[in-house]
DNA sequence: GGAGTTAAGCTGTATATACAGCCCACGAGG
DNA sequence: CCTCGTGGGCTGTATATACAGCTTAACTCC
């Protein structure tokens, strides 16, 4: 076995990141500027730009033009979270999924979701699927669908494709939106996810635009007690 | 009020993205090369290079050396949320944050989390704060603290500086680890947060690391109904 | 026809060079 | 003493060039 050979630019990071973990560069305080990294590291600016702009991404340095890097301040800086999609989180754990679609329907659906997806009449698909992990219920996925992003939407089998997937392939997803809360269920949820009615529920609402219209809006919801959202971050 | 002048890799990694937005390449599809990109759009290989190596970075793409660039496949990518500092969180909000500082003491604490910090004898410092917005309890954070990270952790004032402030400026952040989930609260967070026990409550378990150790372990406790998680990810 | 070789094309990295724009400190001149 | 200008240092961007390693397809030779 071979050394791996690292490029340059990940020396370079290191060796930044090596005095801020180290405690001896504190939030705030200045690093080398690119031509000191290119005289004490014998490597091109180019180099040392690189290195320190992927530093400025990830949120470890911040670049002051015509004056200088600095460690960023990390208390204001927020840590990243990840909201995978169902199915490939349960097939990535090895075990079995599979959907169980409730509803699938075109409606005339609540005001304030007819806002949302930009619709005049007032009409969109809805679905309501439950997803299994090994025959347990994991999540509730209730979801009304633009019909003008996605026209087909009602003649597609859920139990093959999930409707993210789904939506995905058939107009180009553009921006999504999450937002997190805990709640409790509402008696058709508690029951589709076999809950009593006092245990509380992981929610989470996406909505996606494609093509500069909103097109789905969708409430997942997950038995807090079987459910949870993990991430790490690290400098 | 002059144009501003976008960054030819700017043009570049919006030309490619025009191409996906509009639904012309679908995931899979192969983009077009770096020299192509150099022919078609008059740039050098570096700034082509450098537009698709950002679309790589930010998931939108997904490169094969020796064969080609692709459109990444986003139903297995992941979306982005992002769990920031409440005190910050809160001023940003225009408004008042107050700690009130229930418990600081040394304690023996329980195996699990003795065994979480690498403590051989169980002695961790232990704190209980309630985060109060405009006088109404928003967060009860429990937090276990390794004393050899910290040892000034009991003189520390957290009516002026959060544990997680006092923590980063004290030993260099290096990982940190978050798990979200929904649960019913305990009596004493209950009472702290003003909640029936029956709401519930939107709970995050954060792990730090600090120069190799582990230095904390927190539970932040939040209202279900008065606190939720938001992320945006747009391509 | 099949196997092995070769060439073209691709990404990944690295360098030297150039110019624009911003910031700050120092110094000259009022 | 205060103000204005200037120069040095910094980041940001852009280009031309080079080489290594990988993949794929075509081509040659048996």
């Amino acid at each position: 076995m071979n050394a791996v050979v690292k490029p340059l630019y990940e020396l370079v990071k290191n060796h930044v990141l090596g005095r801020i973990r180290s405690g001896e560069l504190k939030p705030g305080a200045r690093v080398e500027s690119e031509y000191e990294l290119v005289r004490a590291l014998k490597v091109s600016r180019m180099t040392a730009n690189r290195a320190l702009r992927e530093l400025v991404q990830s949120g470890v340095l911040a670049r002051v033009p015509g004056s200088g890097t600095f460690v960023a301040d990390l208390r204001s800086a927020a840590h990243p979270l990840q909201i995978r999609n169902i199915a490939a989180e349960i097939q990535g754990r090895g075990h079995v999924h599979r959907a169980r679609v409730m509803l699938k329907e075109l409606v005339k659906c609540p005001a304030e979701i007819a806002r949302l997806l930009g619709l005049s009449d007032g009409l969109a698909f809805h679905s309501l699927i439950v997803h299994h992990e090994n025959e347990a219920p994991l999540q509730v996925e209730e979801r009304f669908v633009n019909p003008f992003v996605a026209p087909d939407y009602m003649s597609v089998d859920f139990t093959r494709t999930t409707p993210h997937e789904y939506l995905m392939a058939v107009a180009p997803l553009e921006r999504v939106e999450h937002v997190v809360r805990a709640m409790a269920p509402n008696p058709t949820v508690a029951s589709l996810l076999q809950l009593e009615l006092s245990e509380p529920v992981l929610l989470i609402e996406r909505t996606t635009w494609s093509q500069e219209l909103p097109a789905s809006f969708a409430c997942l919801y997950h038995a807090g007690s079987r459910f949870e959202l993990r991430g790490v971050f690290s400098i």
